[in-house]
DNA sequence: ACAAAAGTGTTCTCGGTACACCCATGC
DNA sequence: GCATGGGTGTACCGAGAACACTTTTGT
């Protein structure tokens, strides 16, 4: 880990290290009681939410400096990103509420100040397990939380829209995307591999054919078998292999 | 059309109207005689090719300044541009071919000149009628022509990659893209059509599964029969409804 | 009449859907 | 033993593949 990363996090930022104008956000996406979950932060004293994101340093590959707004945000190292869309329309340019940000934290922003360009955001998602990852909160802001996606609260700028374009995203790949890979524990049932199909697709999926479909990709293998409690048949364990 | 982009065709540009280190790269896909074509610079006196770029004014919507960069380079409108990556990495960041493309056309750049810096790229593809397009060289460049996509000379940069995965990504969305629409002529017989899908795809089609896919599609429509002059039957013609 | 190429029908196969029945488990 | 819910088998349906047959046209 690079020992900078932390005076980055300080409010003496040295922005000439970065690329102007260019941004990068994550759509950090969990999965917990049923329900998709999105990493969101809450700026400061101002009711403001947002997408974490961060910038590129000027020695940086785009795809690194996603990873490094993963893993500040998440702790996590080493997982898949998926780059979708970039964003580039002129509406995106609306600097006040960043401004109010800033002067929340104590900050006098000249009026080119770096946080208050103009940005293109190329934006990634990445699929994080819900109980491995510890949101960590930005230097400007004081919480970054779980938002079930169903329930977001109001997002600045167009980050609606970013989090609308990384779900059909993910939609579109989740026969690739190795959903139960990351969203679930190590081993899960069908039932719950397939009850998160149906929250990601919100829609229902035919039983039997969900389950020959999982065996059949010789992804999956049997580990064992779940007790419930329940009164039924115990369900068998699986998880995924690399292969 | 505006006034000024003549004058931003000419030796000297206001690159202060430009965000700086965003580029826009355009991957233009004809199509002749059974290849798939795309559009390629050659800039003066150096034996150096690339895509046809451009950048973004600072007050123009990013899918605006890409439709910008087409139409400069073919004087076509109103064509459908797909965003489908983003490029970022480091090893994109070689200035010295522009700094040599910049000498001979007579410019003594400065260490920090605009053209010099690194460039994220967004990059986008487009479907463009191979007879209707007139291919525009740029202000350093001395042609803009159709290159065979299985002959292409060899490319500055990273825009061989992009061109591959501009082609990854047509033949992902091939079914959605109405190729025939804007690839062929208005009429087509079903042999055109999928002969072109095959030239794409580049992989066999079977013939009666194809065709009764294409009817069954809807947005085909039967307006008349082509005499070939050959000792068979003639083909019907077809062309795409809007609907 | 024949060859060539396009249109069209039949059959097969493969996945997905629908539905049934079998199995294990706690009450 | 009965209800519950997961596992699995069978029948059906639609799309594509393979193949054959029909139609049209110029020689």
């Amino acid at each position: 880990m690079n020992k900078d990363q932390h005076t980055s996090e300080g409010k003496e930022v040295d922005w000439t290290g970065f690329l102007p104008g260019i941004a990068i956000d994550c759509v950090m996406v969990g999965y917990n009681e049923k329900q998709l979950k999105v990493l969101i932060l809450e700026y400061k004293e101002t009711g403001f939410f947002a997408l974490p994101g961060g910038f590129i340093r000027r020695n940086e590959n785009l795809d690194v400096a996603a990873q490094r707004v993963l893993q500040k945000r998440t702790g996590l190292e080493g997982i898949q990103l998926n780059q979708f869309h970039t964003f580039g329309s002129l509406n995106r340019y609306a600097p006040e509420p960043m401004r109010k940000i800033m002067k929340k934290n104590g900050l006098q922003p000249a009026e080119d100040h770096f946080l208050l360009q103009r940005f293109v955001s190329t934006a990634y998602y990445a699929l994080v397990n819900f109980e491995q990852a510890e949101p960590i909160a930005d230097f400007l802001s004081d919480s970054c939380r779980w938002y079930d996606i169903n329930q977001l609260p109001k997002l600045l700028w167009d980050h609606r829209d970013i989090i609308q374009k990384a779900l059909e995203s993910l939609r579109k790949n989740i026969d690739d995307a190795a959903v139960g890979l990351t969203l679930l524990d190590e081993e899960y049932t069908m039932r719950e591999l397939r009850t998160l199909y149906e929250t990601i697709l919100d829609k229902e999926i035919n039983r039997s054919s969900f389950h020959r479909k999982m065996v059949n990709s010789g992804r999956l293998e049997r580990v064992g078998k779940k007790s419930t409690g329940k009164a039924h048949r115990s369900p068998y364990l699986y998880k995924f292999v690399s292969n």
